[in-house]
DNA sequence: TGGGCGTGTTGACACTGGTAACATTCGGTC
DNA sequence: GACCGAATGTTACCAGTGTCAACACGCCCA
């Protein structure tokens, strides 16, 4: 028992959430994700192996991040979505929210699809769950500016809207990935990285219209 | 001194190498770059502290099989290219052969392109040259195709070519990824992958083609 | 009122990255 | 050939880590 007002009392009350908000803070600050479970919990003001009763592994903490940002990402790409009309707006849409998303959460980005995690197969239902989705989001977008003849696709094959699919995806995960890694631009500005982001979902819709 | 002729002498002979092939061993087993240097040790048969007196690091150790792949990489896209004629032939080449090493060395390209590294800033000079020669060859390219008027871009506009050359880099990039991550189809199979490959660079091409 | 269970703590274990002090061998010099 | 410094490898040690087991606390329900 305690009576100082302001001691800490024995049970924290959401230690969950606590250390998952000590964790994401080391990782946007650091950019690393190896930090010390340890150090997580004395950042949390708690001992070392209190996090054990909330997380089987370290691991578990790191998915457990990592699924905050799949349905952050989820939550972006959807308030898009809703604000756009016809197809090559949507996937402009979608575009600029998912390479904004990579680009305003690097760390957490890189997380989401590192090797940090024990392999998509691994991944909880729910992560799997948002990445099928996305993808059928996209497919959706896709599918309709086949059908309407705004994109230069047969809707009838199977094949070719999902190589459409997987280009622009991978278009927008690839820019992505090698903006945060600076690898596409070394002294890249916020400015920039919005005119490039722009630019190159230009070009994958310019690639998906008819010649 | 020893006398017994299958014993190991004291000195290795190439113990540098030998940690690299250890170590390597281990990534493409595993699939991850988290192991232990004492590990390595291990298996190279020699004291765990040795590995210090070829590697300040364990970074060190990380960036030097990076460098392994990166070279391997540029080599592999170096024969590409020789065996190949013409813009859309060469560019084609290009993205087969990025592609295929990814797909052929997940782990070793996903440390390459992993948040292994300390920062692409920090990395050996070599490492950055390899990057920027990567990055002239492919502009280098997509600039031919410009002038000679296969690719619908203005030669003169120097944005327009970056932006291509941004976009063809971050499609393979992504899709090489994906592919690894197993985003992208999860019951994949080589002759699957091949003809995504295939499909995805022509699509590439195509958005390069004038109208 | 009491007791059980969820939650947090303490203490321990094997292991890790890294350093320092010591041992061994190689290559060059007399 | 003997000698010696530099390079390379070894052993001993340190602080810090992930994880587990045993214990302590306190909320909630009978």
């Amino acid at each position: 028992m305690n009576t100082s007002a302001s001691a800490a009392p024995y049970h924290h009350g959401d230690l969950r959430r606590a250390l998952l908000d000590s964790a994401t803070a080391i990782l946007t600050e650091t950019g690393r994700w190896d930090f010390s479970l340890r150090e997580v919990a004395r950042r949390a003001g708690v001992s070392h192996a209190a996090s054990y009763r909330h997380f089987t592994d370290k691991e578990a903490l790191i998915a457990a991040i990592a699924v905050t940002g799949y349905e952050a990402l989820r939550a972006r790409m959807s308030a898009a979505i809703d604000g756009a009309s016809g197809a090559v707006e949507t996937l402009r849409a979608i575009g600029h929210a998912y390479i904004g998303f990579g680009v305003e959460n690097p760390a957490l980005y890189r997380l989401m699809f590192g090797q940090a995690l024990p392999g998509i197969e691994g991944l909880p239902p729910t992560v799997l769950a948002v990445l099928t989705e996305a993808r059928a989001v996209l497919r959706g977008v896709i599918l309709d500016g086949a059908r309407t003849g705004t994109f230069a696709i047969d809707p009838e094959d199977e094949q070719a809207v999902s190589v459409a699919v997987v280009t622009a995806w991978s278009l927008v995960h690839g820019f992505t990935l090698l903006t945060i890694d600076r690898v596409v631009d070394r002294e890249v500005r916020p400015r920039v990285i919005e005119a490039l982001t722009a630019r190159v979902t230009e070009r994958l819709i310019i690639g998906l219209l008819p010649t």
